[in-house]
DNA sequence: AGGCTACTATGACGGCCGTCATAGGGGGTG
DNA sequence: CACCCCCTATGACGGCCGTCATAGTAGCCT
């Protein structure tokens, strides 16, 4: 996370402010402080207010995740649909180990909070797609039917950040390793070829 | 949803505005405004302020889909696994077909929302709980054995969990019908007699 | 009747919120 | 030098927040 202009490192910010304390709770004044960045700027780069910062905060998250996928994926000799999944999984219970169970995921919190607007909840479905899209692709490069890999890519998704949630409230992993062992099976039972 | 005492329309009416604004959003006069209850009652139910209330709406919202679970299954004539788990799923479907995509599931955004206190936290893991047991108690009455049914009933929670915000963003069922479809086959796997 | 308890009414308090108006620096260009 | 444009500084504004203090009212118990 190099040293960006303070433009790039106030959306930065705003992502991990919305990741521990959700979108209402996070106040502008948090996000300037957080990023160190000058408060006059805000309603320089950002002339849409909060709602556009959040906006370019769900944004960036969207194509964070779709570029962890590719990273994986690159560090995989022979990857299957299963050894993805896991390190998709592995990715959050090494992060929850080690930095605790504090911060989740941005997209999900944006969707879930608050008197979110309009624009905001398209850009959470944007992130959602821009995720999914990558997870797609690959398991069609693994031997998935394309007819089949969307719909195993959205059940990814929605089994990580469903347990994502609950190893959250219960501060605990164990419902993420569940998830990646049980579903093991199935997702590599995709593979036609 | 009987005429209650205004304390439990409280606590009711919490858990329906959390739904949709999020815990950090929902003010407590949003709430006795709901509630259509006295203001002055306020500090009297809960004189430990809007966190009390917060977490006696997670704990009603945990025991009101667990109860769910139970009522799904004397609607079977034959239960499987997957049958549940399409019915869960359905409940889903037709909520927001009918109301719309502003109101999620009130756990979920107790956990991801805001400064949101320890004892909440707590109250989300708990109402996690309470939603899985008698899931894992009605796998094992469908014959899975008992060491696979909490993994199953995790791996359920989560699927729906995931698809729910998935299906909130992108304002379309489709997420929730793919997992039930996906899940289906690996669920009744499970049963082994 | 008197008194005690349970409940309700009302308004003020300090604090934080997002936004905006105003003004100042500061470097490159004419 | 003068000018302009990009960025920053600062403080005020109205509004809503959760909480609390104070003052009632209603009804049961003895």
């Amino acid at each position: 996370m190099a040293e960006r202009g303070p433009r790039e490192r106030m959306v930065f910010s705003t992502a991990q402010l919305i990741r521990r304390e959700g979108v209402t709770a996070t106040g502008l004044r948090d996000v300037v402080a957080h990023a160190e960045a000058p408060r006059g700027s805000l309603g320089h780069y950002f002339p849409g207010g909060k709602e556009q910062l959040v906006n370019e905060a769900v944004d960036w998250a969207g194509r964070y995740a779709a570029n962890r996928i590719d990273r994986f994926l690159a560090g995989m000799a022979r990857p299957t649909p299963s050894r993805l999944f896991a390190a998709m999984v592995r990715q959050w219970t090494d992060e929850f180990a080690a930095i605790g169970f504090d911060q989740g995921c941005p997209v999900a919190a944006a969707t879930v909070d608050a008197s979110v607007t309009e624009s905001t909840r398209a850009a959470a479905a944007a992130a959602f797609s821009a995720w999914r899209a990558p997870i797609a692709r690959a398991l069609v490069g693994m031997g998935v039917p394309a007819r089949k890999a969307t719909a195993a890519a959205t059940l990814m998704v929605s089994a990580l950040e469903g347990a994502i949630l609950i190893a959250r409230a219960e501060r605990d992993t164990r419902a993420l390793t569940t998830v990646a062992r049980e579903l093991g099976p199935l997702l590599d039972g995709y593979v036609t070829r």
